[in-house]
DNA sequence: CTCCAGATTTGGATCGTTCTAAATCAGGCA
DNA sequence: TGCCTGATTTAGAACGATCCAAATCTGGAG
């Protein structure tokens, strides 16, 4: 099969300089909009570029640069939405500053995770945000990405302990308060009996949200019984499966305030299971605020971490981070925002 | 601020070779596991490579070979979870097979196609994945890619017309097959009204998907009405707001197959508002299957993609171009699957 | 004119691999 | 021993941009 278009060899800078007589350093310059470039010169070069058609060569740049225009974007689960849109979020501002996205999935697997790190850093990427997958270590992911290169912890904290050279940035949710809300809500609403339902009290993240539920409850005085402490994976299925935990005692809760908002969904399948009406005998919170919060029977109150604006926020830290590498590391904790929808209802005569 | 980590410079395939007495030239053969070294000399370079704790370095391999391990990603919207899941797909594959990822979203622009096109090209890929956004043209794209770097197209027709030249391959659904099971499916439930919701009638993958409802509706020697036949975004809340549309006229629809899974949620919605009970006084089908589907209320009947494997498979297409770069285009149409749920109910009496 | 400062421009080395062609080695055979 | 063959190894030139220090240019002051 014969192409019709001539094969032509690349256009270097080499060919742009010969063709308007100036020296490969002066068209690297313009290249790179240097304002030591003379106005008429750049003008000259610059149409020199579109008339050969040049296209930049960043492989060229990146070896002698010893770093590549690349962010590794690590996630644990990308088909989850809200990393979904984190992705989408990061990969924007990415872009905008010129870079490009590296991506990288570990599906929750430790291992796979070192594989994917130590594949991205034999590309140099100027910086990694990971969102690390479950019992993930501190000092594994070290020896994987070397500690030259910036990374930001988004999410998770690591398991283990961090060498303190490593002065990594981290972005997080306010995780405590944000259940904290919640429950005040639920509080608010007249509820008295709230459980804490689903996660798994060794992940970072579920242990804050309980304390921020455990201190509301304090601050109102209110009692916690055993049983309205259920543990369960944070999946929709498992929720379900687990909801009978909390009836499984008297005196029942009228309302629970639960780890995210998969657990939620689940929840309420479970409360339908049991012939109670979600939104109506038995009000319940989330946290997440995913796409399907807001279409699910009832709609669900939750807590929404704006996945998108997060993913733009990671992205701007990791960049701010590479122009001042010697900054102290920061620690961001974003506030989450209590959208109130059907599911935190009134106590009912029912419960 | 100090780091009490010694700094030190990189490790080099000189430092390799110079530790263990050999040339460069050897140490390189061994990193690509050529089977001309020999097996002593081998494991001595490997030995000394652990040592060292060598990290390969692959800009300067990139340069050298003039392309480099990376499948750039340009997908036209990431939120969307068949997408999400289809990203997660292509790089499971590119990852087992050395290569990584780089991500370009689009969000539908052309304008920003270009773009991500130019910046990703910059970084010379191995091969190219688009999923292109609507009105992207064939010879914008051409002109941003090149016609050196192998591409495949995935879910959609480019607009314009392809210059020859240009061998893509291609993977796409079978969209008119899709939706013709789905109104055959609706008009076996007892339909006689059924609509045809959602999409821009100027991307291919709606006019197949409606040429398959049509074909099934003259099949059955059903009327279409005009005002069955809605286009909006492909967006779930773009399709609430056009719910009202379809009840503009007598007579109404009793059922409505939806262009995708986004606009079917949307629809319950839409329903909703207007007092309709989805699943019980109007009948509809997704396409699609996201995960959201088989969940929301009630459950959708969709036309399942498997949009992961999808993702595998475009990446196992591409690689397999990539090793035979003379082969003939292939375009690859995949089969999807109707799942029956709860969404496509018998006609009522109310509807 | 000559000199100087600031503005531009430039030659040449460099980044760390891969590639090519040629060199070297080992062992068998005459 | 000397030659030949196949198996290994290697020197050195790429790849194409960037960096650095030094060269050149300009125009105004003395």
């Amino acid at each position: 099969m014969e192409s019709n278009t001539p094969i032509r060899r690349k256009i270097t800078l080499s060919d742009i300089a010969a063709g308007c007589g100036v020296s490969r350093a002066t068209v690297s310059l313009v290249l790179r909009g240097s304002p030591l470039v003379n106005r008429k010169t750049r003008a000259r070069v610059e149409e020199e570029l579109r008339r050969q058609g040049y296209v930049y060569n960043r492989m060229a740049a990146n070896l002698r640069r010893r770093t590549s225009s690349g962010i590794a974007l690590v996630l644990n689960e990308l088909a989850n939405p809200f990393f979904a849109e984190f992705a989408a979020g990061v990969d924007e501002v990415v872009g905008e500053a010129g870079f490009v996205t590296l991506l990288g999935c570990t599906n929750e697997s430790p291992a796979r995770e070192q594989a994917v790190l130590g594949s991205l850093i034999e590309h140099g990427p100027a910086g990694i945000i990971l969102s690390p997958a479950e019992h993930s270590d501190a000092s594994q992911v070290l020896a994987a990405v070397g500690a030259q290169t910036p990374l930001l912890l988004f999410n998770r904290e690591l398991g283990g302990s961090l060498p303190e050279f490593a002065h990594w940035d981290r972005l997080t949710l306010d995780n405590q308060h944000g259940t904290r809300l919640a429950t005040e809500h639920l509080i608010a609403r007249g509820h008295r009996r709230i459980a804490f339902f689903g996660g798994h009290r060794d992940s970072s993240s579920c242990r804050q949200r309980h304390a921020g539920y455990a201190e509301a409850m304090q601050a109102a005085g209110l009692p916690i019984e055993p049983h309205w402490q259920v543990e369960c994976a944070p999946t929709r299925l498992a929720a379900a499966a687990q909801t009978p935990a909390l009836f499984a005692a008297a005196p029942a809760p009228t309302a629970a305030v639960c780890y995210n908002d998969a657990v939620a969904l689940g929840l309420v399948l479970g409360l339908n299971q049991r012939g109670l009406h979600p939104g109506r005998d038995f009000a319940l919170t989330g946290f997440d605020d995913i796409a399907e919060a807001q279409l699910s029977a009832p709609p669900l109150t939750t807590l929404a971490a704006a996945p998108r604006a997060r993913g733009r926020q990671a992205a701007e830290l990791l960049l701010q981070r590479l122009r001042e590498p010697q900054a102290e590391p920061r620690h961001t904790i974003v506030p989450v925002q209590l959208v109130i929808r059907e599911s935190s209802c009134a106590p009912s005569d029912r419960s």
